[in-house]
RNA sequence: GGGGAUGUAGCUCAAUCGGUUAGAGCGCCGCCCUGUCACGGCGGAGGUUACGGGUUCGAGUCCCGCCAUCCUCGCCA
């Protein structure tokens, strides 16, 4: 063992150590000096120890602890002593001991950093860019080190629980074919074979399917998926995704495994217990009642429809609306009435503008108080309407009841949107970040209109089964096709998604056909898939996690780049490498690029 | 591609209605200090106000353009 190499680290020692001879390695946290005397804490990521060094000390001890600067990478050896009585450090672990320098090592210098890697309560951390440009020096604070440390606490606990219920965690290639649908693909020129072009995988979805019909039965894979569209707080273009599949199954058999699982993540993260089996709620029902496909359900201000109270409510807006198919539904923000003034409620105003800008016609709304609605659209209503909406929606003297009428689809959307606006807005989502709310969202349509191309697309993905009910109804009642798809949502994240697959090749072919894909096209491109599923492939079924946002949620931080090691700004650049980058013309000319 | 916010010292921010030499805290440098721990005291250095135009007697401030960063819609099977 080197001269310098630690014998413990820097949050190790107690009053137990009294006495005894160590080395310390680390960085300098802070540094006090006197002309006699300094101080260095050390900073390792176990902790942070005191470091006294002494003048009489002689030698050139003092001079080197003079001179060293924050950041540098130091080795120590001396002995732990306990401070001076009254000057303990109860903010430190370590704070009852010191160390006594007799020997100091530089193990390396360093500038003054571009911002301050220490991190005091109170005050501002220095702008993303720059600590991404300096990625590592950033990666040195606590608070990073810990969302590593948690992120690496979901791995190890969905291995080791995988492990104990006999799944295979199998590699699936990175380099393999683009396929239609889906997101848009990283791509790979291949040098081997000029013209021609591999992907990057949006996710393992087919290897996954293939290693069912393998008879490999149970798989997992924590696996890299890269997907080129435009980035937002929780989206990075390549994220990483628990993956799982399994065999002979059904939907409940999946939802309760992940179920298991989440009880053992939060318990092994967070020392937390959660409730199962999660509320499972319909698609139809979470976009009626919250507007949203993926709900956070830690605040209330549900959506009720009023669309048959609108008819008939003498309102000549609503009427009108209702006769042209529409829908008008209601949110009642509880004792809120005193916090939106008239001027953000009317046209024109901020909270109004929510609906507008979102491509909705307007918002009504009524104050409610002791015995009357205010709020200029009141005296439109016929007699006794208004206190019939008042029933409806539980209205209280102090609430605040705000109504859009659009076709039912937008009327949820919109009313989803100022859903999370108000509930921002009015401070209902709690902040203590150990409030989970998690939840399934199952029956999914399978298909979506896509009004550009004028063709359908699968809602999921094009290999998610419908619900067996509806396999006749494929062709002639697309629309109303429900899928066997489910999605896991904690908190307003979209935390997990799968389905159970399609393993008939004939209803496979269908499907093709509906999206629009020719069987002579679906043969060419996904031939491989039909094949494998006419040889004999089991029922099967499966989901994925984004890990990710799960490492998110479990750190209570709104940015995924805040639970990624080395993660690209929201240009999808890396500011600490500089990629993407241009390369040198050999290289492209050796891919006939 | 659209919408919004921001850009002033190494870092975080301020600068009133367009008006003197653009300030503060932290950091940095020097001196003093043997019990500090966000040490303290004294002194000092540090600015192309992102960049390019324009309006004006005068622009950090107003206008146009552009770049960068963040949030968001579209997009993300």
């Amino acid at each position: 063992m080197a001269d310098w190499q630690r014998t413990v680290t820097c949050g190790a020692l107690r009053a137990e150590h009294l006495g005894t001879s160590v080395t310390l390695n680390g960085w300098v946290n802070s540094r006090r000096a006197y002309n006699q005397q300094v101080f260095l804490d050390l900073r390792d990521r176990y902790g942070v120890t005191q470091v006294v060094i002494e003048a009489d000390a002689g030698s050139p001890l003092f001079d080197i602890a003079d001179g060293t600067g924050r950041e540098w990478c130091l080795s120590v050896k001396g002995e732990v002593r306990r401070r001076l009585p009254g000057k303990e450090n109860a903010e430190l672990a370590t704070g009852a001991v010191e160390v006594v320098a007799r020997h100091l090592e530089v193990l390396n210098k360093c500038p003054t950093p571009p911002f301050e890697v220490t991190e005091f309560p109170g005050e501002e951390l220095a702008g993303e860019d720059i600590r991404l440009q300096y990625r590592f020096l950033d990666l040195r604070r606590p608070s990073l080190q810990k969302a590593l440390l948690m992120r690496n606490r979901l791995n190890q606990t969905i291995r080791s629980f995988l492990d104990g219920r006999s799944f295979v965690e199998v590699e699936t290639p990175l380099l393999g074919r683009s396929t239609p649908e889906g997101a848009r693909d990283y791509l790979v020129p291949s040098r081997v074979h000029p013209g021609s072009w591999y992907a990057l995988p949006q996710s393992p979805q087919l290897y996954k399917q293939l290693l069912m019909v393998s008879g490999i039965d149970r798989y997992y894979q924590i696996a890299r998926c890269l997907r080129d569209e435009d980035l937002r707080a929780d989206r990075q273009p390549e994220f990483t995704q628990l993956d799982v599949e399994m065999s002979f199954v059904d939907q409940d058999d999946i939802l309760k495994l992940i179920e298991d699982l989440a009880v053992e993540v939060f318990r092994s993260c967070l020392g937390m217990e959660v409730t199962v089996p999660f509320p499972r709620l319909s698609y139809d029902e979470a976009m009626l009642r919250y507007g949203s496909d993926k709900p956070d359900l830690r605040y209330g201000l549900e959506i009720t429809d009023v669309t048959d109270w609108a008819g008939g409510s003498g309102f000549k807006v609503f009427q009108e609306a209702v006769a042209a198919g529409h829908a008008v539904r209601a949110i009642n923000a509880t004792g809120a009435a005193g916090r939106f003034s008239n001027t953000e409620l009317k046209p024109g105003g901020k909270l109004s503008e929510v609906v507008t800008r979102a491509g909705g016609k307007g918002l009504a709304w009524l104050k409610v108080e002791e015995g009357k609605y205010t709020g200029g659209i009141e005296k439109f209503f016929a007699a006794g309407m208004l206190e019939e909406l008042g029933r409806r929606l539980g209205a209280k003297p102090g609430d605040l009841l705000l109504l859009v009428a659009d076709a039912p689809d937008k009327a949820a959307e919109l009313l989803g949107g100022l859903r999370t606006h108000l509930a921002a807005q009015l401070g209902l989502v709690p902040a203590d970040a150990k409030t989970f709310k998690p939840l399934w969202v199952v029956d999914f349509p399978s298909f979506m209109r896509d009004d550009e191309e004028g063709r359908w697309v699968a809602n999921h993905h094009p290999f998610t089964a419908p619900r067996v009910a509806d396999i006749a109804k494929l062709e002639s009642d697309t629309a109303s096709v429900k899928a066997r798809a489910y999605d896991l949502v904690i908190n307003g994240y979209e935390c997990g998604g799968g389905s159970i697959r399609i393993h008939d090749p004939v209803v496979q072919e269908r499907l093709f056909a509906v999206l629009g894909l020719p069987a002579e096209q679906a043969r060419e491109k996904f031939g491989f898939l039909l094949d494998a599923l006419k040889m004999g492939a089991p029922p099967h079924g499966g989901i994925a996690l984004g890990l990710d946002r799960w490492a998110m949620i479990l750190s209570g931080t709104a940015n995924i780049r805040d639970v990624i090691a080395f993660p690209k700004n929201q240009r999808a650049r890396d500011l600490m490498t500089g990629a993407p980058a241009p390369v040198d013309a050999r290289q492209l000319k050796e891919l006939g690029l």
